[in-house]
DNA sequence: CCTCTTTCCGGTAACGTTACCGGAAAAGGA
DNA sequence: TCCTTTTCCGGTAACGTTACCGGAAAGAGG
């Protein structure tokens, strides 16, 4: 492998003076400088990065831990995230967690390990163990998605999906809608919790009365609606409207509807959440609330950039808006 | 920040008998062993990557270069090439490149910068430059979905796009279809053409004359599938099946024929490729060319491993088959 | 011609770790 | 008891780079 020292040996300078002429120090003469920079290419030097991180305490790595990839919203983010700090000179390390505590810890344990400078994560389980650990590490941090607990000062970027919910509730409550039915996310899901607390709270300030009619999904995807909605269905016959969780919940909800011979929207309303590119298709036309994805990883590497560059040191945290879009999948009873 | 150092003095030991007690080294006491390794806990002792992979010349990371992560194909394929190379202690740097070839070069100077062991990349261009740089590099490469130039002796992992355009072919001619229309992606998609030529040479197999009606879609999306729809049918108002390059061009179309008054299957018949969870939607029910793309990153991941461990230096290519996926979308002429 | 500044460069010490050599002490064998 | 082996540990040199100090040579100013 050819290093610092090979390309001085082949000029006979000083390891010093390559050094120099790398880095653009002005302490170099400028035909020296265009030599040394003539023979790093002809012999393929690469700077080792390891060595250089080494003495100047700095990676440009960052890490992202994410639960899973292959969720819609976060390869957005992670797209997103990578777009702006790579413009930076930033390189990211990527861990999938499957929500495993075990992944996680581990990650994290690497994080510090390869010296990481900053870190963007979106952790399941923060238990004391894992509070501990934050508050003694030196790197920035920032939450993605998740609300960090009260003994942790850390910025974090997030859609507010309570009021997301509450929008949707909302509109259906407008329509003259009471008896709504609920498909949850599973209890895993942390925005699943928050869209629930969003749907409860709106039911009980219009007046009505418990018991709610709440379904519990097995999974995020279009089955596990289907399953929910015939829970749902079975549960309370008389349900005029329906919110789900997430769109997907949604849509496989409307087709367990469609196979069991319930217009929608004349028998039953529907509303989803994230407003994915589907809700559009002219079949489904789903009402739906909207969240900024594309705006999250972005505005989380901003913010891990203003800590790393020490402009701030403690942003503050970001909560975006969601938005309602109306399509034709709810109809109004008055 | 607490060394290697700092432990060996905090006990009166030398920094080699710390070392040993970290690495397991058989050298030394069963009780030092324990005092250092709880001397560590207590100060939380993190022991630093880098210095060690300097010597050891390992950095345990792995590049993974994908044009975008946004792509459900390539955030399951980031998944998989993860969890595998999770397990045995690597970690992934992932690049997203948006197939500008400025990214692609830097991406991939940085992996030998950083002393990657081993790189996973779906490069969109191959110069002779970066013929040159995969030969010269040292470390394991392995390309996914795309097929290296005959100059570079790198393994590969590929569906065979070509052969699974000709089973949706055969299907469309053994309905009695000839007179296709094929809905082509972008040109910048290397698979878009894979799967153009499979269309093209099956139509002349059957005998079918030139000239042959496709439109190119702008993009990938929903959106450039209707509009190529639109094209394809001012081209040619006589076709009896079309033929989408992938499922979310077909549904594009198939939304744009539904707007249009043309009902799909009885006026014109429609084939995907990809099979994504949304052909299989009540209202879509598209027959599409389903491709294995869940095991495209494990493959992946898996032939670099046999690299890494030097079990196999030049492992085989692999080329995974698609299967045809019948549904609702076509109709039968004879 | 002498001093002072500027320009440029070499040498050396770090960064935190592991590899390796050599050796003291303990244990084993006769 | 003496020799040999085993067990365990310390010291030192790397790994490839940059930071920093000091100094030679060249130019500037009088």
């Amino acid at each position: 492998m050819v290093t610092i020292k090979n390309i001085a040996k082949e000029l006979g300078v000083s390891v010093s003076t390559v050094s120099r002429a790398i880095n653009n120090h002005p302490d170099i003469n400028y035909d020296t400088k265009q030599e040394i920079l003539e023979t790093i290419k002809r012999l393929n030097y690469t700077p080792n990065a390891l060595a250089r991180s080494m003495i100047q305490k700095k990676t440009y790595t960052i890490g992202l831990m994410v639960p899973d990839i292959t969720d819609l919203y976060f390869s957005a983010i992670a797209h997103d995230v990578e777009e702006v700090l790579s413009e930076v000179g930033y390189q990211i390390i990527y861990g999938n967690t499957g929500r495993n505590p075990e992944k996680e810890k581990n990650f994290l344990f690497n994080s510090l390990a390869r010296k990481m400078d900053g870190l963007i994560v979106t952790p399941d389980f923060v238990d004391d163990d894992m509070i501990k650990w934050f508050q003694q590490i030196e790197i920035p941090v920032v939450f993605l998605r998740r609300r960090p607990p009260a003994e942790l000062n850390i910025p974090f970027v997030d859609v507010d999906h309570y009021k997301g919910a509450c929008q949707a509730m909302n509109y259906l409550h407008s329509l003259g809608h009471t008896n709504i039915g609920f498909i949850r996310m599973p209890e895993y899901s942390f925005t699943g919790l928050e869209r629930y607390m969003g749907f409860k709270d709106s039911q009980e300030q219009k007046g009505i009365a418990p018991p709610y009619h709440v379904a519990i999904a097995e999974g995020k995807g279009m089955e596990d609606g289907a399953r929910a909605m015939e829970q749902l269905l079975e549960m309370n016959p008389d349900l005029t409207a329906v919110f789900a969780g997430n769109d997907q919940l949604a849509i496989g909800a409307m087709e367990w509807m469609e196979r069991n011979g319930i217009k929608v929207p004349e028998q039953i309303s529907i509303v989803g959440f994230d407003n994915l590119e589907l809700a559009n298709l002219h079949w489904v036309q789903l009402t739906t609330v909207a969240q900024p994805c594309q705006d999250m990883g972005r505005k989380a590497a901003l913010l891990l950039l203003d800590m790393l560059n020490e402009k701030n040191e403690r942003p503050d945290s970001e909560i975006l808006a969601t938005s309602l879009v109306v399509r034709r999948s709810c109809k109004s009873l008055v």
